[in-house]
DNA sequence: GTTGACACCTAGTAATACGAGGTGTAGGTT
DNA sequence: AACCTACACCTCGTATTACTAGGTGTCAAC
C-alpha cells in the first residue's frame, strides 16, 4: 500500500512505462498504479517534475495535443532514453540481486 | 560496481547485517562489500551517520569497547530494531515485486 | 618515518520525492 | 444554477538522505 520511498528508481519506472508507447503524465500515473497493483500510487507532484527532469536530460521528448477539450502533454523516449532505460534495467538487476544476497544471510525472522 | 544510489534501502541493509550478530561500523561496511560482491562499497560518511540515525530512532543500541588499542562502537538490534527489520523486509519484497511487475510489460530491449 | 589498514567522527552539499497549493475543462448529480 | 468528481496540467517549498571532504587516532609493515 505504500507508494513512498521509491527513492532512486522513479526514472526507471517512468522510462519503462513510456517505452511501451507514448503516454501523457496522467496516464503514466494510472498505468503505474494499475501495473504495480496499487503499490505505486504516485502524487502528481512527484511525477510531473520528474518528467520535466527527464526531458531536460534529453531522455524524453514531449508534444502538446488537445483531446476533448483537455490539453495533454504526451511523452516519447528519445534514443538516449532507450539507452538510459536499458542501462537502468541492468542497474536495477544488479542492485536488487545484491540486496537479495545481503538479506539471504539470515533466513527470515524466526522472532528471536 | 557502483555502490551509490541505494537510496531508501540503506536502513534495511544495516539492520539485516547487524541482526545476524553484533558488529561495529567498520565491520558492517566490510560485510556489506563482501556479501554484495562489491556492489555496495559504502563510504564511511554514509554508514556512520546512518547508524547514529538508527540508534537515535531506537532501532539499535551501541557499546564502546577497545580491541588492540582501537576503540570500537559495537551495535546491536533492539526489539524495535527487529520489528523494523521484518517490516522493512516485507516492504522490500513488495517494492521489488512491484517494480518487476512494471518492468515485465515489455520483455527486454530488443533495440526498437 | 611514512604508508596503509583499521576505526571513529562531523559539517556541508546535492538530489529528489513529496505535500500543498493553484489553474482549467467535461460530465454528471443535486 | 450550483456543485462535485475525474481528467489534466503546473509550481514552490520542505524534509530526508546519501555522499564528499575533511578531521582524529592506533597499529603493523616497509
Amino acid at each position: 500500500m505504500r507508494g513512498q520511498a521509491l527513492k532512486g528508481h522513479l526514472d526507471l519506472l517512468l522510462l519503462a512505462i513510456i517505452a511501451e508507447g507514448p503516454k501523457h503524465g496522467y496516464a503514466v500515473i494510472e498505468e503505474l498504479r494499475i501495473r504495480s497493483e496499487e503499490t505505486f500510487d504516485l502524487p502528481e507532484g512527484t511525477v510531473y517534475p520528474a518528467l520535466h527532469r527527464l526531458q531536460k536530460a534529453g531522455l524524453l521528448t514531449s508534444e502538446w495535443s488537445e483531446v476533448q477539450g483537455r490539453r495533454r502533454r504526451t511523452y516519447l523516449l528519445t534514443k538516449q532514453g532507450h539507452a538510459a532505460l536499458s542501462e537502468q534495467r541492468q542497474s536495477w538487476e544488479e542492485f536488487s540481486s545484491a540486496i537479495k544476497r545481503v538479506l539471504k544471510g539470515a533466513p527470515w525472522p524466526s522472532t528471536p
